[in-house]
DNA sequence: ACCCTGGTGGCAAACGGTTGCCATCCGGGA
DNA sequence: TCCCGGATGGCAACCGTTTGCCACCAGGGT
């Protein structure tokens, strides 16, 4: 209650006083230009930039409902899959004068309760991407705040995707024109959407080409996940298989440990991984992988958040797709 | 004003009277326990629960003058050096009771100048890392806020560094043991703290050895920055150099550049990062780099804010200085 | 029997904006 | 001259919590 340490603020308050106007005209000056007389308003502003007068958001919010703030609530902020999801979510938000801030759950179901629990209150809409939460627990949070789903279809939220389907066709078609007649999905958190969906996929389009498809794990979307993913397939494996990665991350990880244990990447098993992050051109052998414009994802998701926060009634079609795309570089080759 | 969207809301109001008490009452049943009998505060808790009662954040923040939101501003959200720095910030965070949020200046004051402005009156704290704008900016914000900065020694302010001087030290140290009699530093970002502070230690230190150094640059600290930096570099370059980054990034970016030369590292140019991030270690040839513990700093940095957040008076010593330690990999070897 | 005290609960005034409604002023048209 | 309406500014209620202060009650000490 009290202004404590010295860190006063400048109220409209003041700045009414200082410039000899009703508060609400004060209010008026900021809020709804053109309804108050152009020298007053002239004179108020300058009044305010001299006291060094800003808005409380918290009261602003108070009395309008609106906090200006969107948040991007993911999984893990230190994947690189998310980073242009983060940007082209940023882009839009302060196109539009919102706040972005982003809070992460740690790949945590009940971290991300607890931060959802957290967040929903303090902001106008939510991002969520790489929900490991069931479906109920987002429409509960979504009775808070609108929310937008990335990645993953929650019914009756809108929701944007990346289309797995057909990025799991061109990895199959590549695969297999190579000339592999086998290939290993590396399973991702068990929780995830895209990882059952890009596994359906990945199982039906290789079924149409006589492929057969093995399944391993789940194992933690990470390098570590994807090193012990290929640890695990050291034991007992079988020559010139293709591996497909949840991501590019677990990928990395699965080159890792083979090329560890002194097998070569493609010669001795090709490895496909998912995102186009940046370290997939970084690694030796780069890596080839599924690329998607997050950025684009970003976006959209960001602007649909945005539109029911402004009251849009939800048009809920279909998920809204974006296209991916087969990025071919060193870590595929025909199989020895 | 409405309750637009069908997004109600349950206030104290509503559980009051459903409890059949005052809503100072049911406040007081959340916020002081013990000041109500426990009997009366069951009771309240329980119909409130059963309400769905959720405080309104705004409404408590007007009135306590707390947001008990703290913010992580920095540079640039995709650079690996500071995702530890984040886990350590949100662990202290959460621990205290508050929600932690991130946000990003993208390396440009401008954007800096931008985010501090939308988030200080948010926020009970700011943790600023990496930061571009000039000390009389940073003053000012914190006289909104309490502030607490990373890497980056601010008259008046706490802070918390990590030791560069050691950094660099044990750098130069490591070269001369090699062999190398000259270093180049490739530069970061010319506003950046660490920036000045490394090329000043990197040049004391060689000159105590008598080494030759030069610096290039500046470079954007990114991967691009450092692929540019090697580029440059081969035109007129010399052999048996030794190039040290800016960070991780750069230097991996560098290799990247001479390798693709036809040039052997650390054969024909030995190559030091700075951050020890993740990537390092994920390269051929994996980066000699130094490391530091910034999930500790973030811990630290979070934990001062917190306690100014909460009145504590800046003691302001000096700043917090944490250690830093020289991963040696695959990247340096003997001059050939 | 009386006063004091500790334990509880309620009243009402903040916190700093926004906004519906009303009063006033002014110029113009009839 | 009178009336009307648009432009402008002020009043006061409201957003949902917190909290200082007071009232009330029961029980214990004297």
């Amino acid at each position: 209650m009290s202004r404590s340490g010295g860190r006063s603020a400048i109220t409209i308050y003041d700045v009414a006083a200082a410039a000899g106007v009703a508060p609400s005209t004060v209010s008026r000056a900021f809020s709804r230009p053109g309804r108050v007389n152009a020298q007053t308003a002239a004179r108020i502003q300058a009044v305010a930039a001299e006291l060094g007068y800003r808005a409380n958001p918290q009261a602003r919010a108070l009395s309008t409902t609106r906090t200006m703030m969107l948040a991007v609530v993911l999984a893990d902020v230190t994947n690189p899959a998310f980073f242009d999801l983060v940007r082209g979510a940023g882009a839009a938000a302060t196109e539009a004068g919102y706040t972005l801030v982003l809070a992460e759950t740690q790949e945590s179901a009940e971290r991300e309760r607890d931060v959802l629990e957290a967040t929903a209150a303090r902001v106008d809409g939510i991002v969520l991407a790489g929900s490991r939460s069931p479906d109920a627990a987002i429409h509960q949070v979504n009775k808070v705040v609108p929310v937008v789903a990335v990645n993953r279809d929650v019914r009756g939220l809108p929701s944007v995707v990346v289309d797995l389907e057909h990025g799991a066709r061109v990895t199959v078609e590549h695969l297999h024109g190579l000339g592999h007649r086998e290939v290993m999905y590396l399973a991702g958190p068990e929780a995830s959407w895209p990882d059952g969906m890009r596994w359906r996929s990945l199982r039906q389009v290789a079924r149409e080409h006589g492929m057969r498809v093995r399944r391993v794990g789940p194992y933690e979307p990470t390098v570590q996940g994807g090193v012990r993913a290929g640890e695990q397939w050291l034991d007992g494996r079988r020559r010139g298989a293709a591996a497909v990665g949840y991501n590019d991350l677990m990928a990395i990880g699965f080159i890792r440990a083979v090329t560890r244990a002194g097998l070569k990447v493609p010669d001795d098993v090709s490895v496909v991984g998912f995102d186009n992050t940046s370290s997939a051109e970084l690694i030796t052998p780069e890596l080839t992988t599924v690329a998607a414009p997050m950025r684009d994802v970003g976006r959209i998701a960001a602007t649909n958040v945005i539109a029911l926060a402004r009251g849009a009634t939800s048009t809920r079609g279909e998920p809204v797709v974006v296209p991916t795309r087969l990025v071919e570089r060193e870590s595929t080759a025909p199989p020895a």
